[in-house]
DNA sequence: GTTGAGCGTT
């Protein structure tokens, strides 16, 4: 959805999309597009967020009209201080239709990049640099497996909260030694009888203290059950979908002006005005 | 409440 509140994503047809990388992971389009704005027409911004919580993924896409103004931008706002961090300003590589993009737009051939002359770019050298490294590994970020092992997650932790909520009979047997109220406190693993359990307060065990038989097999209790607790009809009730970027914009945007004012506001042909 | 390589739709 994009932050103008239209029917989808426009045609990148005609349009340059801008990968906006580095950015904190509260920075909104409407905080981007203020930037951008001031040196270009952004036709529309957009920034992937995450599905479960919502919130953004640290990058954003800004869509250009001119290449022009879009190359100005990333020069421009490439290293710009953005909520006390330096936000990455470059052209997209692969559009949102998985199209070989070049400079934001969708091109087949795979031009070198062209430098400009009234900028020195030291910044891109560093940058470059940065990036040179190895630091594609990923540490503990949500990238890559966010959607992997990160959803089963979720449903692991579901199913033990119905769990030991409707099985009374654990908490007699865990907690003869134990106090039942801090078992409630979190999760436990039926292994903490026969593993010790006193250690269980140790993050590393907490962690990664999985076992798939900590869960009885559905088969042996009811199916009509079991395929309830796997219907999604309200899993996430603890996720807030709410905005909290909101009392960080302490300044009011100017939704009233649209990207789209362009075309009586202004003229392809008068990009220069001052000839 | 956190995190930090990357390429995207409601």
């Amino acid at each position: 959805m994009s932050r103008f509140g239209r029917s989808g994503p426009p045609p990148i047809r005609d349009t340059y999309s801008l990968l906006v990388l580095n950015i904190t992971f509260r920075t909104t389009a409407d905080d981007l597009f203020p930037l951008f704005d001031k040196y270009g027409e952004v036709v529309d911004i957009y920034i992937p967020r995450d599905r479960r919580t919502g919130d953004s993924r640290g990058f954003a896409f800004v869509r250009y009209k001119y290449e022009d103004e879009a190359q100005k931008a990333v020069d421009r706002l490439d290293g710009r201080l953005v909520d006390g961090r330096e936000m990455m300003v470059q052209f997209a590589k692969y559009g949102p239709n998985a199209e070989r993009i070049q400079k934001g737009r969708i091109m087949e051939t795979v031009p070198k990049p062209r430098g400009r002359s009234r900028s020195r770019s030291p910044r891109r050298g560093y940058r470059d640099d940065h990036r040179g490294r190895d630091s594609r590994r990923r540490s503990r970020s949500r990238s890559g497996d966010r959607y992997g092992r990160d959803r089963y997650r979720e449903r692991d932790h579901h199913r033990r909260s119905r769990s030991r909520s409707t099985s009374p009979d654990d908490y007699k047997r865990r907690g003869r030694d134990r106090s039942p109220s801090r078992s409630r406190s979190r999760s436990y693993s039926p292994d903490d009888d026969r593993k010790g359990g006193r250690d269980s307060l140790s993050p590393a065990r907490r962690s990664t203290s999985r076992s798939p038989r900590k869960t009885p097999p559905p088969r042996e209790g009811s199916p009509a059950k079991r395929n309830d607790d796997r219907s999604p009809a309200k899993r996430n009730d603890d996720r807030s979908p709410v905005r909290r970027n909101d009392d960080r914009s302490p300044v009011r945007r100017n939704d009233d002006r649209s990207p789209v004012r362009r075309n009586d506001d202004r003229s392809p042909d008068s990009r220069s005005p001052s000839t």
